[in-house]
DNA sequence: AAAAGTAGTCAAGCATACTTGACGAAATTT
DNA sequence: AAATTTCGTCAAGTATGCTTGACTACTTTT
């Protein structure tokens, strides 16, 4: 009984300590983003962050404001200045003033004339190595899998909120 | 040609802010992350923070010494000692003294006589939760998928800083 | 045209999560 | 048995990355 138990004890904790997806999931998350920013420092675009990467899904091409890019990220605009300095530091956005209105400016991908400017591309670039490594096909299923995967927790997390009101 | 190249830039930039594989990654790591953590907060395990499973995988079931962690991971004795001070509060893990050498402690899962401690349970029954969104199939090919990668990354990285030397 | 509100910036404050330094207790080496 | 090393802990220092508060320039409302 004793001996019975200690071992479903240990089958257990392989789960946790091992074979568990989620923590695959954690470490494959940090290990490429250690491993983009090596590579974009290698480029000579110093100083890239994760948190950054929390930004580009919200800059629209024509440019966004930083006021809305604040409440779409949920933090500060004052946080948002500041990830814009350092990536406009890096040459990967920057700032253009709005037309429509003096006082807010837009921010966007740099460009140089009509094309991005390396740094995009490079980033771009990154992305297309890692798909390499898993093939196209398992690449673009991986992608999929994490996109269920968001839905439903966001639907969740969504949903235990609005419980906890 | 003006009007050629903006449609491309546009094609690029889609691939960074939407269909990043590598973007979803990151959001469904910080996600799982996430709603874990509530989960266990919710059952009364305040505190756990995403480092802390950096730790269960070098947890032995028989235990592990301290500075043995700390060389593992790759942070100083005194962080793992925060980190066990803070798990072992939460009742997750205990420090029972080392048979072998009266200086040291072995760090191991927290025991309930025989059993795993409820908590421990508590963090196997989450991620079943996570399986059961995308079905035992998907889970097991996406952990599949994500294993390559991290094999894959650990391998280029370490090729990379042997080249700086 | 005066008053109130909003966009972004400058500055300072603060929490977090680690580091290094110093130590007592036990083990190992000489 | 004396000297040195190692294990874990206490304490203090520090870098980071956000926050809140105060301000200027511009816009909108009255």
């Amino acid at each position: 009984m004793t001996r019975e138990k200690l071992e479903n004890n240990r089958r257990e904790l392989e789960v946790l300590k091992r074979a568990s997806v989620a923590q695959l999931l954690f470490k494959s998350a940090r290990l490429l983003n250690e491993y983009a920013i090596a590579q974009m420092v290698a480029m000579g675009h110093e100083g890239i962050r994760v948190t950054h990467t929390k930004l580009f899904p919200h800059v629209d091409l024509e440019g966004t404001r930083m006021s809305v890019l604040a409440e779409r990220v949920g933090v500060s605009k004052q946080a948002i200045g500041q990830w814009v300095d350092e990536l406009e530091g890096m040459g990967l956005l920057e700032r253009v003033p709005d037309p429509d209105d003096g006082r807010a400016k837009l921010v966007r991908f740099a460009r140089d004339g009509e094309s991005l400017i390396d740094g995009v591309k490079a980033l771009i670039a990154i992305e297309r190595e890692f798909a390499g490594v898993l093939g196209e096909e398992r690449w673009q299923d991986l992608g999929e899998s994490l996109a269920t995967l968001i839905e439903d927790l966001e639907e969740r997390m969504a949903a235990d909120s609005l419980a906890n009101e």
